[in-house]
DNA sequence: GTCTGTGAACTGATTCACAGCG
DNA sequence: CGCTGTGAATCAGTTCACAGAC
């Protein structure tokens, strides 16, 4: 087990891993290996037993994984086996739709407010029933709510002082959505999705001018990054 | 200039200097630099100039770069001095979203079409306009409306065949939401992300475990990957 | 025999450092 | 001078290949 610093890839292909091992609990598969794991995502087998090899031993020489096992493993590695709750920072069609999207549910991620800076919004919820809050409301809704991890759906402009605030707040860990950079405090993690740049970069590779013309299969992970 | 393979590493840094050079035209800001666009994204000023060396000689030594006349070639590079024709395959909370999400409009994506299966929302629209139509006229909504890229925002089970329609369909960008990792043929390009699979790796860094108790700032680009 | 765990080799991306031009 | 463009060096992530456990 190696204590060194693990990179995002890594814990996104975990993740990715953990998804397969439960379908495959599911389905009542008891054992597996890193070979057959490597052929749904079509990675080398060596990655996914070093990816195991950084948390732990956690397999069987001859034999391979036992499904259950690791995946109780994985969901304390990352660590999932607690319920985080989740406040979504702006109310306009993206923030709701993340506020109501049931995968998060499924993986132990609670969204428990919605905030925005709208007095016309305040006041109202989601179609589930996640209530939109004030701004101005944030340090007491964090506190009172729970709230460990924040979702920013609002405009560029406002991005980077609504990551101040969250950070103000003692939020150490945010998935941002503002087509901004974010500068953020040492011990806040940000990930950052910027669908804007998804597109432009997918454009580049229709515009066919890259030296492979044919391009295909699908690598992997999911997501940004941000660390340090 | 290189014509070697660019990685989307480069193509989405690309597009977040076209941001920041867009930003700087408009404050009527001429000329800039590689160290003070390195400043705005803390990246080493060394990988900018790489990055736009694979593409030609911009910048004038001993200057810098005219901002107008890189934003042009960045323009050109990417693909997006024409507009593309964008689907969104899933008239779900997110792909109704997605449809309405204004930073695709101001970058030169347009969402034509909403594809879905369900009878109750066909030849509905959404807030703006765009029409929700059925999957099984896909073909005939991909030719006619001159689709060039689809987003797919459809649960996972469905994911894998939705794309196997569009590749089937002539289109070769795809951006999917589906927490699912897609086959695909060669010749087609589909950038995944991954809400779930984000969160998770969040948690990871919250929970603490990783040797390296502090993280902060932030890296770099956004959303995933998936190429060959 | 099979499959894990892992050092060694490799590949690719980032950073350094400097020659060369304005 | 200052800044680009770029080879050379470094660093990180991946793959190879094999010893060791079952």
């Amino acid at each position: 087990m190696r204590t060194e610093k693990i990179s995002e890839f890594t814990t996104q292909r975990l993740s990715t891993y953990l998804r397969c091992l439960e379908s495959l609990d599911e389905s009542g598969v008891e054992t597996t290996s890193s070979i057959m794991l490597a052929k749904q995502f079509d990675l080398n087998s060596a990655q996914i037993r070093k990816d195991l090899a950084c948390f732990g031993q956690f397999g069987v020489r001859g034999v391979g994984y036992v499904v259950r096992d690791l995946k109780r493993h994985i969901v304390e590695i990352l660590g999932i086996n607690v319920v985080h709750k989740v406040g979504i920072i702006g109310g306009g069609n993206l923030g709701m739709a993340l506020a109501e999207y049931a995968g998060f549910r499924k993986n132990g991620f609670l969204v428990v407010a919605i905030l925005d800076s709208a007095a016309a919004k305040i006041g109202l919820a989601s179609r589930s029933g996640v209530p939109i809050l004030g701004m101005n409301a944030l340090d007491e809704v964090i506190r009172s709510k729970g709230i460990t991890m924040a979702i920013i759906a609002v405009p560029a402009e406002a991005g980077q002082s609504v990551c101040d605030l969250l950070v103000a707040a003692g939020i150490r860990a945010i998935l941002n959505f503002a087509p901004v950079r974010l500068a953020s405090r040492p011990g806040t993690k940000i990930m950052s999705i910027d669908l804007s740049v998804s597109l432009e970069s997918l454009s580049y590779f229709l515009s066919g001018q890259h030296s492979n013309p044919l391009q295909s299969g699908e690598n992997f992970p999911a997501a940004s990054l941000a660390s340090d």
